[in-house]
DNA sequence: TTTTTTTACTTGCATATTGAAAGTGATTAT
DNA sequence: ATAATCACTTTCAATATGCAAGTAAAAAAA
């Protein structure tokens, strides 16, 4: 399920095989602002995925270990996704291109709360939000 | 150009806009090795790129002001692209997508020279090789 | 307890993108 | 003068995307 589908050995390449693509890596996005998501949830971003590419992504985030899905307590129907540690390694990336976005993009606010956060201090930044995602206490929901 | 295409206002989404494919990055990657490259060039890297999405994807990259097209030297059928400034400001974001793939993907080789050089020193060896593709010595063809 | 609503998907279908292969026309090398 | 190189373009089949509607189960409301 791996290296068969890799068009090559180079590490960016086989990134861009699993997440390249305009959808993924903004549920990585909404798991890393929220914490946790229910399906529901991620229709509401401001993106509007379409539910078939949401599932499809959902399903593909969790075959190669981004994403896991738990059980949302005290609901059958519902379900909630997490980051695994896999898909928090994400971040450094995904804020990297959040800061490309903000600097060289005209009709982006590069001056959003969030990137003026990570614009102050980067590593403290990186480092309270991994941290903070890492610790998956299943109690508290948000 | 911009706005209109635009899915939301987050930098994340506007940058997968403009970026978010399986190609696009592997031109910067490119670039980012080789400093610069012919349109010929690009079609014998490992990805086997199709020759209709290079053309595709070079256009794109050019009218995003992420690469320019010079003229190659004493031929005037070949170009040579290049990282514009903004197209070098994309290259924290690759080294961590590179990280990322050499930590978390099985079969990649996470000790390749460049790998290890990155996590030597990541901020030396970011400012390294940004100011290298920042001096433009359009004689030096590489 | 019946009805309505919510939730998480799936299905169908039109459109857009991708990928492989072949073609083109202008240099450039022989 | 001829052949080869180079930078694309074109064609067409295959795949992916996007929108709208449908479904089945559970939960909430009446």
């Amino acid at each position: 399920m791996k290296s068969a589908e890799m068009r090559s050995d180079c590490p960016i390449s086989s990134s861009l095989d699993i997440f390249g693509d305009k959808w993924s890596l903004l549920i990585v996005r909404d798991l890393m602002l929220h914490k946790s998501r229910t399906y529901g949830d991620f229709t509401k971003s401001a993106e509007k995925i379409a539910t078939n590419i949401l599932a499809n992504r959902l399903q593909m985030l969790e075959n190669n270990g981004i994403i896991i899905k738990l059980l949302y307590p005290g609901n059958k129907v519902k379900g909630l996704y997490r980051l695994t540690p896999k898909g928090v390694d994400l971040i450094p990336a995904l804020i990297e291109i959040a800061l490309w976005g903000g600097k060289n993009i005209s009709n982006i606010d590069d001056g959003s709360p969030f990137l003026k956060e990570v614009k102050k201090n980067k590593t403290k930044f990186l480092k309270k939000i991994m941290d903070g995602l890492l610790q998956e206490d299943k109690t508290n929901i948000d």
